[in-house]
DNA sequence: ACAAATAATTAGCCTAATCAAATATAATAG
DNA sequence: CTATTATATTTGATTAGGCTAATTATTTGT
């Protein structure tokens, strides 16, 4: 379901004819569409124009002009200056990507002995570049893995993605002891996350929340040792989700 | 030494600016580069404008405008009407490329179960997108193979492709075994080969050259089985290049 | 209710890569 | 030593993606 790139292959294939290429999904496309996808479901609601100029670091005009090309080409839904929906055929060229993200994360990971925080930059190239064949065999090599190393759901070969409830760890009660299962951050962030310890599977328990929109928490990246106690923003602990810890209902 | 996008990465990066971006080396001109090698190298030496439209099917005047700019950026010599030949930046560019792309191919039919001929076309692609991180990583994986599913050479980290002298089968005197090292063909062409029995490390021997410019020989793909015989063009075994068979020198 | 501030769009231009048509150059055949 | 032919290059367009500056909508604060 995504690039599947030009493949001429057969005998003298096109060449010319100069093609308006009218249904064509380029890399820069699928990108738009995954930050359309992504500020829709990841964050809060409405998606403008000057969010996703923000998420993909070009100006407002770029990102307007785009926006027309990819109405035309039925893949999201667009009024003047109003916020944009995805088309069903847009939400699904954004799923197969994320889909090839996180797999190519994983591989990195798993196999390529990655850092947590170094994946994310390599698969966010590659995604757009690996065939349907590619991403099939590779997941068959994972083992058909549902969640990437963030924890962040895979969706599967029919795009459903897996959905799962967590909760926020700022939303945790304190003193009950929860299972990290996902970490929404990248880049600085995420490897000071890791840095505490914080990574999926390990055990997490509010302490207290102080008057100043911060939270002290207790982690338990071992289990002989005595858990690691770490003062994180609020808004750091909305972005950690977690869920019940198996035999600690 | 491949392409490693641009990594804007750091805080409020660059954006804007219009860098006429005079020194990075884009997909399409890889493409370029590793094409003049190959037509250098691998065929009868002078590299025209003509020849480099075939191989990369597109016409002269898209080759000549490339040229020119890939002369400003001081990876080819040329003059006008002339064959150009590469910088020794340019051939690196180009080396880097070949190393990629045939570390890809290992990868391929190593891990993900691709066929002899499918690899081709996957690596083509991607050997523009992997980082240098993620080349150095595949091939600790790989265990630093020295020749891809074709027998065609890895060229290591420092760009040196491992020369080994090989011969064509079609030089090959008669009645004599050798051991197949590399075969130079790609798409239906490489199928019908593997068909035939003819891959890197199988025993063949010339029977009998015709003279209609056509070659009997017998292929020992099965050591237990009798030889498989078949008459090839003479061209097809000039592409087949063979070694002295290990034990029978 | 209206001016000020904020956000989106339009207009016009740029680079990269491509093509077709026209032109120029080199090679070759009389 | 010209005339024909095969190549190469130049010219002028096109498409994709991007930018700046100017304009137009929308939202907000008084």
């Amino acid at each position: 379901m995504t690039t599947e790139p030009n493949t001429p292959d057969a005998a003298e294939s096109s060449r010319s004819e100069h093609v308006p290429d009218s249904d064509t999904v380029t890399p820069v496309m699928e990108d738009y569409l995954k930050t359309i996808y992504e500020l829709q479901y990841d964050r809060d609601g409405a998606v403008w124009t000057s969010r996703i100029a923000d998420s993909l670091e070009v100006t407002p005009p770029t990102v307007s002009s785009m926006l027309e090309k990819l109405e035309r080409r039925g893949l999201i839904h667009r009024e003047k200056h109003r916020p944009v929906t995805l088309t069903e055929t847009g939400e699904n060229v954004a799923l197969g990507v994320i889909r090839n993200h996180r797999l190519l994360e994983t591989f990195l990971a798993d196999y390529l002995e990655y850092e947590w925080d170094e994946v994310h930059a390599e698969a966010d190239r590659l995604e757009h570049y690996v065939s349907d064949q590619f991403v099939d065999r590779l997941t068959a090599m994972l083992e058909h893995p549902s969640s990437d190393p963030h924890g962040d759901p895979i969706p599967d070969e029919a795009l459903a993605a897996p959905t799962r409830s967590w909760i926020r760890l700022s939303e945790a009660e304190a003193g009950v002891s929860h299972r990290v299962e996902r970490v929404r951050a990248d880049g600085e962030r995420l490897r000071y996350l890791a840095d505490c310890g914080i990574t999926p599977g390990v055990p997490v328990e509010i302490v207290e929340r102080t008057p100043l929109e911060s939270v002290e928490i207790a982690i338990e990246s071992d289990p002989d040792h005595e858990p690691n106690s770490q003062v994180l923003p609020k808004r750091a602990c909305e972005r950690i989700l977690v869920g019940p810890l198996p035999g600690n209902n």
